[in-house]
RNA sequence: GCGCUCGUAGCUCAACCGGAUAGAGCACACGCCUUCUAAGCGUGUGGUUGCAGGUUCGAGUCCUGCCGGGCGUGCCA
């Protein structure tokens, strides 16, 4: 026996039925190969993959079709040949040869019952696997300049990052999360001049308003606080407002806590929280963008023209040279990212993960070019970006444009509070990354119950509900006894709602994978309808009590997987609705 | 112009590395609460997966070219 089919085994590792029969498919074409029916420099690529169809069985795999030219024989003989060299095991009870030649396979009964002992036993830590080996991972989001409130698209951005930690997690990364932010640069003076200008009086209406201005509301609250005296207490400062107009510093100062501390409730709001908070002008003030021109300058990526100096970034795949530092000797901002990805990967996380809007996606070669001239040894693909879609926004059927400067755009903090932390974080958080979508907030808001949200999480209160009701008819509930009476369970409906759950360790192996947490979303409410729709059609407190405790036990494993999924997007389960 | 990206039912979206008959919700029509929560379930209508080629045993998925949307193409970030 290969040594490998030591892991092959029905009170082993269930969940990841995938590689157990991949690897019986690998045992049988190797022997096929000793035998010379294979060529042996073949390569063989075994794939298993989840039917669509119960018809189809549990799991299929092409293998014979991949098999059959290098074989040179047809695909219906090769899959013959290699389910007659399948090893002996107790997982598999049957197997098939359908269509052009895909190899179907049916989980053995009591196999497939086991997940939910798996399930009820490994509780909130089912699913979860340890493919990142404890590595490190850094994930930089939401990193919004302190200049005004969060809106929609930080939404996005905080509710993808926050999902994709809780994700990483669960396969066994450590992640950091961390949030960049610009403390000193224009925009900030920026910020402090529009205070000023509020303070003094002054409206975006006057001619003598700053050019750049910022005309937001939020300036004049932010102008009462200051000359108010306030202290403000965000997240990683402390400032006391001087309450002086003269006192730009001060100004300025006081204009970032109290913006950092604004966008701190709503992260708060929102259930995300930051480990680092690293600021630009660090950078400068610990000499890291010095040091990291030098650098480039000595490996001779750089020229001087018109006055500017120039990185050969097209070195490195960019269509053209960018310029670094700008003719009034100040850098353009990518410069300053050069420096700070040198500093995030000279703090030895194994891997880094930035999660940006669409908009920006032009840095990511940028970024990478600079990174690649330092010369450092730093990997080509590094970091990683999970780039989003921009947000559209529809209010009365009209589509609301997001500017900063014209103040007309969707704050967090409204969402929030007009649809609630789970309707709002689940709706940005379901559509995959790439996908633009289109948030109603009319929908959103004033029709809420049309959130999937509330579908997922009422299967979810929908078993505990159930649960109550045993004690309150005088009937009995045991677990023990449930687990053991599984194999009671024959309808189809209860077959495909196991068949579901054994597929949720892949599904949260895939999400992160693929750096989307989308994909859980999308299990959840596949979940969620069959059980709604066995619900429906079943009783689960029945006479019978082998039947009723099989039943209920199925149920807590589907409302333990909704509560895990659920908890990877940040969405609550509660347990009454 | 060039680069990246998306285009799937009337609308909003799924479809894991190319797999078998492309799926949900909303909307529309008709059914299901004296029985565990109807925020639920069932049945039906609705598709040339933008168009045209190509690769493959097999294409919504990969390649090429068009068409359309978004973003980028700053000594803005």
């Amino acid at each position: 026996m290969p040594p490998f089919l030591h892991h092959i085994s029905r009170s082993g590792d269930i969940v990841f039925m995938k590689q157990q029969i991949a690897h019986l498919l690998e045992a049988a074409a190797n022997q096929l190969k000793a035998e010379g029916f294979i060529p042996t420099e073949h390569a063989i690529r075994v794939m298993v993959d989840n039917t669509r169809d119960k018809s189809h069985g549990d799991l299929a795999s092409n293998l014979a079709l991949t098999l059959a030219k290098p074989c040179q024989s047809n695909p219906r003989a090769v899959a013959e040949k290699l389910i007659a060299a399948l090893p002996d095991n107790d997982v598999v009870s049957k197997v098939e040869i359908a269509g052009p030649g895909f190899i179907n396979f049916y989980l053995a009964g009591e196999s497939s019952a086991e997940i939910v002992a798996d399930i009820l036993s490994a509780g909130s830590q089912f699913g979860t696997n340890n493919s990142g080996e404890r590595k490190k991972v850094q994930v930089e989001f939401v990193s919004a300049n302190p200049t005004g409130p969060l809106h929609v698209g930080h939404g996005r951005n905080a509710a993808l990052g926050d999902s994709l930690c809780r994700l990483l997690s669960a396969n066994g990364w450590q992640p950091t999360r961390e949030f960049y932010y610009n403390d000193a640069g224009a925009q900030i003076n920026n910020l402090a001049v529009s205070v000023q200008s509020r303070i003094q009086g002054l409206t975006p209406d006057d001619e003598s308003w700053p050019a750049d201005g910022y005309r937001g509301e939020y300036i004049i609250e932010l102008a009462k606080a200051y000359m108010a005296g306030e202290t403000v207490r965000a997240d990683d400062r402390e400032v006391t407002a001087a309450a002086d107009a003269e006192d730009f510093d001060a100004i300025r100062e006081f204009a970032i806590a109290y913006l950092r501390h604004e966008q701190d409730l709503d992260l708060k709001a929102f259930d995300v929280h930051f480990d680092v908070y690293f600021l630009e002008s660090s950078l400068y003030s610990d000499g890291l963008v010095d040091a990291t021109v030098k650098q480039l300058v000595e490996n001779g990526y750089t020229y001087e023209d018109g006055g500017a100096m120039w990185l050969k970034t097209t070195e490195f795949g960019d269509d053209k040279d960018r310029v670094m530092r700008k003719k009034d000797g100040g850098y353009t901002y990518f410069l300053p990212d050069v420096a700070y990805h040198k500093n995030k990967f000279e703090r030895g996380f194994d891997r880094v993960i930035n999660v940006q809007g669409s908009d920006h996606h032009s840095t990511v070669t940028r970024v990478r070019a600079g990174l690649q001239a330092l010369k450092e040894g730093i990997p080509e693909g590094f970091p990683d970006y999970s780039l989003y879609q921009m947000i559209r926004v529809m209010r009365d059927g009209e589509e609301v444009k997001i500017s900063k400067r014209a103040g007309s755009y969707v704050t967090m903090r409204e969402l929030i509070e007009e649809a609630g932390r789970d309707a709002t974080r689940y709706f940005l958080i379901s559509r995959r990354a790439d996908a633009q979508i289109v948030f109603d907030i009319d929908l959103a808001t004033s029709k809420s119950n049309e959130n999937p949200v509330y579908y997922i999480q009422y299967a979810h209160a929908r078993v505990f509900g159930v649960l109550a009701k045993v004690a309150e008819q005088g009937l009995s509930f045991n677990t023990e006894a449930g687990l053991a009476a599984l194999g009671k369970l024959d309808l189809d409906a209860e077959r495909e709602l196991m068949t579901q759950l054994r597929r949720y360790p892949d599904t949260v192996k895939a999400a992160a994978d693929n750096l989307e947490p989308a994909m859980i979303a999308t299990y959840l409410k596949d979940l969620a309808g069959l059980f709604h729709s066995y619900y429906n059609s079943n009783k689960m407190l029945v006479d019978e009590e082998d039947v009723r405790n099989a039943r209920l036990v199925l149920s807590k494993a589907v409302a333990q997987v909704l509560a895990n999924g659920l908890a990877l997007l940040g969405v609550s389960a509660p347990e009454t609705m």
